[in-house]
DNA sequence: TAGATTGTTAATCGATTAACAATC
DNA sequence: TAGATTGTTAATCGATTAACAATC
């Protein structure tokens, strides 16, 4: 019972296409990483209570997720894992390269510049901004440090920013310095006409309608765990016990 | 019209204390955060709608969350700023410090060694310890370069890694590793006691029940941006143009 | 008292879940 | 056909919102 390439992708139906919700759309990129390691490993099928365990949630949800992309899977076979594979990564649009500039090259901006899911999801590195006199200047590798004729990038002054975002067109810009740099940075990238930030540093940024800013916050994921594990010293007081 | 502290804190009423929505925990970081740079300029009351701003929430969704720690703000006046982020510390968990152990000191652990944001919330880095012979022994500075007599910390082989757990008594784990090296630090780490991690290894991890993961994936947000940006750039047909 | 602002309610919205008919 | 597994439905759950009575 293999999957023939005519079999697959009844395509959306109903009214898929648009308002996919924003829990599912979080939840398409591991799905992606989990099929991607799949048929690495040679695996070309994959049933919803598989993956789903794979990839850490319930075949339900699994299921539900996938139908807004459209019927692509098998009914009493399950999903051709490159087929939905693709299938995944057209629809978050990583069929054509984004291009990302990153603003502050510390130990975290390095951090990015040296991940290799960057550039294997399509992401390409365009521009490496600094305020700080050392670090202009200097070469970076892209990716691992295989040095196998793989692209380095230089920093550029911060002063340079909007020359780089003319030149090189990024429409991703990623906020990796202090604080109190941030607003000011953010400022800058949607003067120059970049709509969508991704934001390390620990500030609420404030932008205009229409511009979207993600933001990733390591002390707010410590204090969660704190949260909870606080709890746990506390509660325990397992149901056998309770007069 | 000052907030005396005989006013304030009318204490959990209904049925608070257990059962905080885990959308409103996510928040009470945020609000951490702000009031906190707010007492440090001075402000001493703010009103919901003032902090709700500044924390990029609704004023609906702010008081709402505020609820949940109990009465702490003032009809017709606003909450004190210095009290009310104090209660929202001890409702976290940050009133004692928690004690952390990083795996992985490649750029990203080191980023995270020199966050200033982890000490200044109680966070106390117990330990650091990485595989790789090239980093084994050397010393780190915790928190920012200011090397005027913070501390500072040596990284540990991976083989210590029991030792160290059984010594320093850390209740966090942060894997900072290659994605490869991932699940086998989860597997130690669990296996040694400690039931809160912090993943940044782009795999999914799989823990015994009980065991809380909390994942930061730069590659899932930056996926999440290419699909809003994508549908940006085909949805634009403002209201004003369709037929 | 009059003005301001909280705390809470009820309505709405979106996400999750379980179950099962459709169908390979 | 019989067994397996999807895609979809309907029920439940949790989160958001707007409005306003309570009250400083």
């Amino acid at each position: 019972m293999s999957l023939s390439r005519r079999t697959l992708g009844k395509a959306p139906t109903h009214d898929v296409g648009r308002g996919i919700p924003d829990a599912t759309v979080a939840r398409l990129p591991v799905y992606g990483r989990v099929l991607r390691s799949l048929a690495a490993q040679g695996t070309t099928t994959v049933s919803s209570d598989c993956l789903a365990a794979s990839c850490g949630v319930s075949p339900a949800k699994l299921r539900k997720d996938l139908s807004c992309l459209g019927s692509y899977g098998t009914r009493g076979v399950g999903y051709d894992v490159a087929f939905l594979s693709a299938q995944i990564d057209r629809e978050l649009g990583l069929s054509k390269p984004w291009r990302v500039v990153i603003v502050g090259v510390g130990n975290l901006g390095r951090a990015l510049v040296s991940y290799r899911g960057f550039a294997s999801r399509g992401f390409e590195i365009v521009g490496l901004v600094d305020a700080h006199p050392d670090v202009i200047g200097t070469k970076l590798t892209i990716g691992e440090e295989l040095a196998n004729g793989e692209g380095t990038i230089y920093v550029l002054p911060l002063t340079g920013l909007e020359r780089l975002v003319e030149e090189s067109q990024p429409q991703i810009g990623v906020i990796a310095t202090p604080a109190e740099a941030a607003q000011g940075v953010a400022d800058r990238l949607v003067g120059a006409g970049l709509r969508s930030i991704l934001n390390f540093a620990p500030v609420v940024l404030s932008v205009p309608a229409g511009v979207e800013v993600r933001k990733v916050d390591l002390a707010v994921e410590l204090q969660i765990l704190a949260f909870h594990e606080q709890r746990r010293g506390e509660e325990p007081l397992p149901e056998a016990m309770r007069a």
